[in-house]
Order: C-alpha cells, then structure tokens, then sequence
DNA sequence: CTACTGATGTCTACGCTGTAGACAATAGTA
DNA sequence: TACTATTGTCTACAGCGTAGACATCAGTAG
C-alpha cells in the first residue's frame, strides 16, 4: 500500500543509492524494502531474485555512459581513450559496485554498447577484432579494478587497520616499500590507467598494417 | 577431539580445497567443519574471522608460484612475461578462487613476494617504480579477470543458461556476435593476456632511455 | 450492482550464514 | 596431585534469500 506502486525502477535506482552510499554489503532485500517502506517480499512481484537486481544495478550504472559525446572526428586514439576515460569515470561515481560490475558486465545492452562502441572505434582504425577485444578486455577490467581499489580503503581496509602494506617489513620489499611510501598504490591508480591505455593503443597501432589510422567510408 | 588437533594449515588447505572442488559459495564455516569432522566452531581457536581464513586461502594459492623458476640470465622482457603466465596459470589452477585473489591480494608475504619480483625485474631494467607499478597491476588484475572469467561458465552462468551473450540480439551488436561466434570472448583468452603483456612491454621498452635492456652489476 | 479475476503488497516460516558465550575435556607444569 | 591454559563442543542470536499462504485492491463481464 505504498505511494502508488512499487515500479522496477524504483527497485534499480533504491539498490544503487544503497550501493553507494553504505556499500555493496549493506544491500539485502530487507533494507531495500526499509527504503522504499515496503514489505521486503514486495520485490519478488517485480524481480525474481537478488541476482536479477544486482544485474539491473549494473545496467543502470552503464547506462550513464554517454557512448555519443565522443567526438567522431577525433582520431581513433583519441575516440578510444576518450570512451576508457569516461567508462572510468563512471566507475569511480559509483566505486561500491565495482565489483559488481567486474563480475556481471557483458549481460545487459547497457553494458553490450560500451563495448560495441570501443570495438568500432578500433576495428574501424584496421585493428583484428581479436586484437580489439583484449584491449577492451583488459581496459575494462583494469578500470573495475582500480575503481574497486579505490573505494577498498573506504569500505573494507578499515578492517585491516589501514592501508593495504602498512605494518609490513620494509626489509625483503624495498620496491613496495619505497612505492607504498610514494603513494604510487594508492594515488597514483590514474597513471596506471592511462600507462595501460597508452601502451594498448600503441600496440594496437604497430600491428595495424597501414602506419597511420585508415579511414573507411 | 579429532586426530590430533588442527592447526592453521588444516584449515587453509580445506577451505582451499572446498572452494576449488565447489566453488567460493560453498565454502561456509559449518562446512569447512564437517569437512575435517570437528565442530564448525572449531576453526575459531585458530582463526579470528572467516575473512583471515580467506587471506590465508590467497597467501596459499600465491605461494604455489616459484619466483626463482625464472631464468635470471634471459632478458628482462622474457623473465616478465614467465614470470606473468606462471602467475596465470597458478590462477587458472584455482578458477574459483580467482575473485579472492583479485579482491585480497597485496596482503601477505606469499603475495608481496611476487609482485616485489616482478617489480625488481622491470626496475633492474631501467623502468620507472611508477610505470612497473602500473605494469604489474594491470598484469594481475587482468590475469584474475581471466581466470575468473574462465570459471563463470561452470559456476555461475549456469543461472543464466549459457554463454554471456546467448540469446542476445545479434542485430545492434554485430561485432560482439561475430565475436562470440568466433570464440574470441571464451577460448581467446590466453591471447588477451599474451597481448596485454606485450603491449606493456614494448610501453616500457619504448620509455626506457637506453634502447636495450641495461645490465647493472 | 454484483461477482469474478489478476495483480500486488503482507505475513510467516524455513534453512542457511557468521560468530558470541558458556561448558567440557584434555595436556602440561608446579 | 592440583592448578592452568588450550582446544573442541554446544547452544543461541541476528541476519540473510526466498517459498507459500493470505489479504487487499482495480478492472471487467454478467
């Protein structure tokens, strides 16, 4: 007897602002229910289980992807470091369900666009398609991971009392040490976003036969 | 009143063989009881929580790799890439424990070790901390997205009936069909990696001031 | 207007989870 | 022999996802 009826919408949209604001493990079916003050099996008339809601959850976080706004006449490389920026963008808008995301992308259309997109743009430029999808495959999951990461010592280091390397012996990892010491773990997870992105473009480019993106009518 | 007692290692390699038998959900503390026929309370005497039962899974899992096995007096390049298919074969040694991995690494010596390996390799050959770093995670990440994702066709996409994208309208995603036609998003995976790994390396390459790989004593 | 039908929200209950706290039994030492 | 620390057992609690019965309502056919 609520407002004027539960919608899957309304479901979608109460479990992502869960998601985001307490974290993926504060999202049970009873605390959905509390939000929307609505019997907690209220849901099962919509959906018909948790598991179809997390993959709403991710289909609505992917739908904020403006697949449009990158601008057609750029060169490939830039079209595509454009898209991986904005997917990264808009993981780290929503860093609690990284993980889903890693786990359940490549289901709904929301997600299948992105990556039709970003295959496009390199198949496009005279990339193998086999080439294309280890760039988005591995693009994809490095920006899941660092989005993930970056929300890790938020959600679940305070567990472990701090940062990931804290209370370990400098003696034996010097490098760690000296890069945990740096903030390289931590602060610097953008530059190893676009490391990867560079180095993926410029190896897609010395496969290309044609030295110079081809443009196919 | 079992054997002879339990001991912290008992309980890791159970619960490390639960998991790669049926999977991380079916790894409970009542069942890694019956498992080694003592109470499920038990594990508790020797563990705190179930979550340093987890990171003691992880640290068992990244110990299985040999850092040593890599031939010190190959170039730098060919000790990164052994030393990165060694780290995905382990994974793929334990699919299931992939998404563990991929969320609890960075914790333990067994981990630490690896990733410190890895590091010395890139810097010994005149990389920057920074771009080894970001090298080595993208490795990882990638690596657990792969294994994972070699395992989600057994464990969970059984919910799904089938492939990610089975069922999907192959009109408006036509080269993620002619992709999944092709295989590239299952059996190619050892080529996402292969390429991944290359492109990192010819990126690090490129950056490196000397055009070869310098040797210092 | 009545009676039926389908949709939707509510309630109770089951088996599962991690784990706190009391109790029992055993091993080691003074 | 008596005390103590360790370790396994038992019971119990709050929480989880969700199956199934029941209640309430909107819309339609007679």
């Amino acid at each position: 007897m609520a407002a004027q009826g539960l919608t899957r919408e309304m479901l979608t949209s109460a479990a992502l602002r869960i998601v985001d604001d307490d974290g993926l493990h504060a999202l049970s079916m009873r605390r959905l229910g509390s939000e929307l003050r609505v019997d907690p099996m209220a849901a099962y008339r919509h959906i018909p289980n948790k598991g179809t809601l997390l993959d709403e959850v991710v289909e609505a976080v992917m739908s904020e992807i403006d697949t449009d706004a990158v601008d057609a006449s750029l060169p490939w490389q830039d079209r595509l470091r454009a898209l991986a920026v904005s997917y990264l963008a808009t993981l780290m808008a929503h860093p609690n369900a990284a993980p889903l995301i890693a786990e359940r992308s490549l289901r709904g259309a929301g997600s299948l666009r992105v990556v039709e997109k970003a295959l496009r743009i390199m198949t496009d430029a005279g990339a193998q398609l086999g080439d294309a999808i280890a760039t988005i495959d591995a693009i994809g999951l490095l920006a899941a991971g660092i989005a993930q990461a970056s929300s890790a010592s938020v959600e679940q280091a305070e567990a472990t009392a701090g940062k990931p390397l804290a209370g370990l012996p400098p003696e034996g990892f010097p490098l760690l040490a000296q890069a945990a010491a740096a903030g390289a773990l931590s602060d610097g997870l953008a530059d190893v976003f676009n490391f990867a992105i560079d180095a993926m473009i410029a190896a897609l480019e010395a496969k290309s036969p044609s030295g110079h993106g081809p443009r196919v009518p």
